[in-house]
DNA sequence: TGCAAATACTTTGCATGCAAATTAAAATAA
DNA sequence: TTATTTTAATTTGCATGCAAAGTATTTGCA
């Protein structure tokens, strides 16, 4: 077995870890202007999609972890984006319902994709396209893996 | 302008972090049977390829946050699988430097990338590396434009 | 009916990632 | 030389990501 392997150079781990943490950092100044963190976006991106929908599915949707969820919708419902629900019928589920303030700030969301976008110099959106779906075979692989 | 770029299923950014999640996830088993982190990998696999190497350096080749890495080093040290080095020349400098089970160490952690390989069942390495070198360009792009 | 098992969340403790401020020392400019 | 700037690390404060334990509720079954 040879220590190739385990030089840095060639790991895909570590591309992804990179990479991971340098698009959270390009998000950051233009999700600072709107007070939101980056899980935070993605949990409002879920939730322009779709509001109404119970914290598990929230979890489901933007693979956030569980624990990490409820210290997140929170601070969220604290700063008015949203509202906690109870359910009525099944007492341990819980909606998540947005405010007029997180509904509104949509229009000011807008703008950040195309943000990001433009700092991709040496990527088309072809190029894009199939970096995400070999990503979804990376997760697709790791999550089976892990039943 | 429309909201299609906000939808979760067309953000690269979204797929990263999963991705990288779930790959941090991967090796949390076989990196606690060695009392690793997956952040500490990555410091010692930088190490084994060269140590006696500054913090600074180090910084450099793992990507790793500078304030964590102080914290990091720490533990390391007290786990003691390095050495941390003042250097008499220029007093603000740091080298590392591994220990005799720091080196050791390698010889346990040389069968976790082929542990990880063998749950990739849709990529070949073929595919392994084009994706890495995607995320190169990805990192490349995203590093150029901070400064 | 009554109780174990499964669900849906929450809480806690630990380890980062990151921005901002701080400290110490070296390099540079005036 | 002395003041200014830059560099190398550390410290602090905040926000996750995650495992493990805890709390209600609801289901499923004997």
């Amino acid at each position: 077995m040879s220590f190739e392997q385990l030089k840095l150079k060639n790991q895909l781990c570590h591309r992804l870890y990179m990479a991971s943490n340098s698009i959270a950092r390009a998000y950051r100044q233009p999700l600072t202007e709107i007070k939101l963190t980056y899980p935070q976006y993605v949990v409002m991106m879920a939730l322009w999609e779709g509001d109404k929908i119970t914290i598990a599915e929230l979890i489901k949707k933007t693979a956030i972890d569980g624990s990490a969820m409820t210290q997140i919708l929170k601070k969220m419902a604290d700063k008015t984006l949203l509202a906690v629900i109870k359910d009525e019928k099944d007492k341990r589920k819980r909606f998540i319902q947005l405010t007029k303030d997180g509904q509104a700030l949509k229009q000011k969301a807008v703008d950040i994709p195309s943000k990001i976008h433009c700092k991709f110099d040496s990527i088309d959106s072809d190029q894009a396209l199939q970096l995400m779906q070999a990503l979804d075979l990376v997760i697709n692989d790791l999550n089976k893996a892990e039943e």
